[in-house]
DNA sequence: GATTATGATAAGAATCATTCTTATTTACAA
DNA sequence: TTGTAAATAAGAATGATTCTTATCATAATC
């Protein structure tokens, strides 16, 4: 399960890229964190990253790899997948629906739309598997945060 | 953010009748871990649940509350927000791109859809603030549990 | 209405993911 | 080459979630 090594070729030229324009140090840990990350098909977890990487670099800490794959976030080179939360959440509401979710305060809210509903799961997506549910999320800046943003 | 009493009363009675049907049993703490839930708009974690309960039902263990929670979901009265995953995953794939997620082993598998890419974010959602971005999330059994589950 | 079997709860310990603290090391600019 | 801010390793700490076990309550049966 690895990408073509072009395309983690060219993803380690964005790494370098980015982290020379940021002004940040492009160490080693760093550099190898990204590359297993940009090689890798199967959105692995901080835990398997650092299993990987711990063969190579057996000094390697569980908290460098946390430290850098926020890092690697917050610079937009990687993204977290689903809501990127800290905890669950629930929610009592079974008629079909979809969310918004504010990536600041990590509010949600429920929105219904026909037009979304309608969305049938396209063919790229059931060639993995049976669907049973298809579903919108919506990421942005709730109305309370934009508020905060323009007071600053 | 309260849900209208209807509503609740109506969830309440699916609630009961889904226990019945069931053939579990109908606690004190089971019907007010639920009712909480179902009369909260604002999707909340299982220690919100908790401290709110806790002025009704002092004695009432964090436990109790998760414990339920997931009973809940197996009976499908409610549902985890997002992905329902133990650990952040992480992606280097920044093209942008949807998810089948199985929700049997956690496999996560990206797919392209010019048509879900074409997906507009709807009023209902911008509503709530300024969109960033907007995916889908197929959840289904990937091939490999499907196959496990025939065996079976 | 009382009895009882079984499932549910409370309490606290345990586990697992993630973050923090601090001393040490390293990248890289000068 | 050297100075310094940034990054790392190690291990402790935190926070979410689950487990263990003794006790309790629901609901079926008498």
């Amino acid at each position: 399960m690895r990408i073509d090594r072009e395309i983690v070729e060219k993803r380690m030229n964005d790494f370098f890229e980015a982290c020379h324009k940021r002004n940040v140090k492009v160490t080693h840990q760093r550099t190898e964190i990204y590359r297993e990350l940009a090689s890798s098909e199967n959105h692995p977890d901080a835990k398997m990253i650092y299993s990987r990487l711990k063969k190579r670099i057996p000094a390697i800490a569980l908290d460098t790899v946390y430290r850098n794959l926020k890092f690697l976030e917050k610079y937009g080179l990687i993204t977290v997948v689903g809501l990127n939360q800290d905890s669950q959440r629930f929610d009592a509401n079974i008629r079909k629906h979809h969310h918004f979710v504010c990536v600041k305060c990590g509010r949600i809210s429920d929105f219904y739309s026909a037009s979304l509903d309608d969305i049938v799961v396209p063919e790229e997506a059931s060639r993995f598997g049976k669907p049973l549910s298809i579903n919108v999320e919506v990421k942005g800046i709730c109305g309370v945060c934009g508020k905060k943003h323009k007071k600053e």
